[in-house]
DNA sequence: GCGACAG
DNA sequence: ATCTTGTCGC
């Protein structure tokens, strides 16, 4: 029985003060290469939490067709706590991008991005320390407000939040001078709405306008719904038939 | 003070 | 996140 708090790098005052300090540092507007390499990350956890399974895919780009799959395993340092989930996985993914073979040009990272208390989610602070563009996709809320989303696939509503002492001067606004750090996306028909906002060194359009582009017939774009599998153990038994792995991507577009 | 609360 | 079978629907 392991005292969880022991294994604290950081108490949660010095996570939060160390946000704020980053916050600042992520770019919202579009800095991106020519994009060849996609890469989608997922963390799951074994031994009752015990083992962080970091994993990480290469895509190429615009086949979405895997190239790469790293899966690494290393203690669990923290607890779960909402609003600092990044200092619980990110240890783990630096781990496996270590091991690539080559930096993606984009990275998918399944949380929140700038769509979070101190705008620093973990979307953000992955692509602050790799230095790399980075989106969040999220399957629930952590914070900010949104009306109805439509129900068609493809459609999508701003996910707002009110100012914080987090956001740049320049950050875009409504009409009601709430802040944007996101978007509602109805990936599925039928299906509830998974959360897109920019991580870093990317805008919130040009954030959207990628993960559309990766949508297969699933939930989650491509590069995301490839890391989840392989993070969670998953699909592990269709390794050999090719048959089921491209089901997702036939009929886009 | 009372909820809400990524994975 | 994780523990877990069958089942409803495109």
């Amino acid at each position: 029985m392991p005292d969880t708090l022991h294994d604290w790098t950081l108490s949660p005052e010095d996570a939060i003060a160390l946000q704020r300090s980053l916050a600042p540092r992520v770019e919202r507007r579009d800095r991106l290469g020519e994009v060849s390499v996609l890469a989608g990350v997922d963390i799951g956890f074994e031994d009752e939490g015990e083992t962080t399974r970091a994993a990480v895919v290469l895509l190429a780009w615009p086949d979405l067709v895997p190239i790469e799959e790293i899966v690494h395993r290393e203690p669990t340092r923290m607890p779960y706590i909402p609003g600092l989930l990044s200092f619980r996985e990110i240890p783990a993914a630096l781990g496996a991008f270590e091991r690539l073979s080559r930096r993606p040009d984009l990275v998918m990272v399944d949380g929140q991005g700038i769509a979070h208390p101190r705008r620093l989610g973990v979307a953000s602070h992955l692509g602050l320390w790799l230095d790399l563009p980075t989106i969040g996709i999220a399957k629930k809320r952590l914070c900010g407000r949104h009306g109805e989303v439509p129900e068609e696939r493809g459609e999508w509503t701003w996910l707002t939040d009110r100012r914080r002492k987090e956001d740049p001067d320049d950050a875009q606004q409504n009409e009601e001078g709430r802040v944007v750090i996101g978007a509602m996306l109805r990936s599925r028909q039928g299906v509830k709405p998974v959360i897109v906002s920019p991580g870093h060194r990317i805008s919130q359009v040009t954030a959207l306008d990628w993960v559309i582009a990766c949508l297969g017939r699933t939930k989650l774009p491509e590069p995301t719904r490839l890391a989840d599998r392989l993070a969670s153990r998953r699909g592990r038994r269709f390794r050999d038939a090719s048959s089921q792995d491209t089901l997702g991507l036939d009929e886009r577009a």
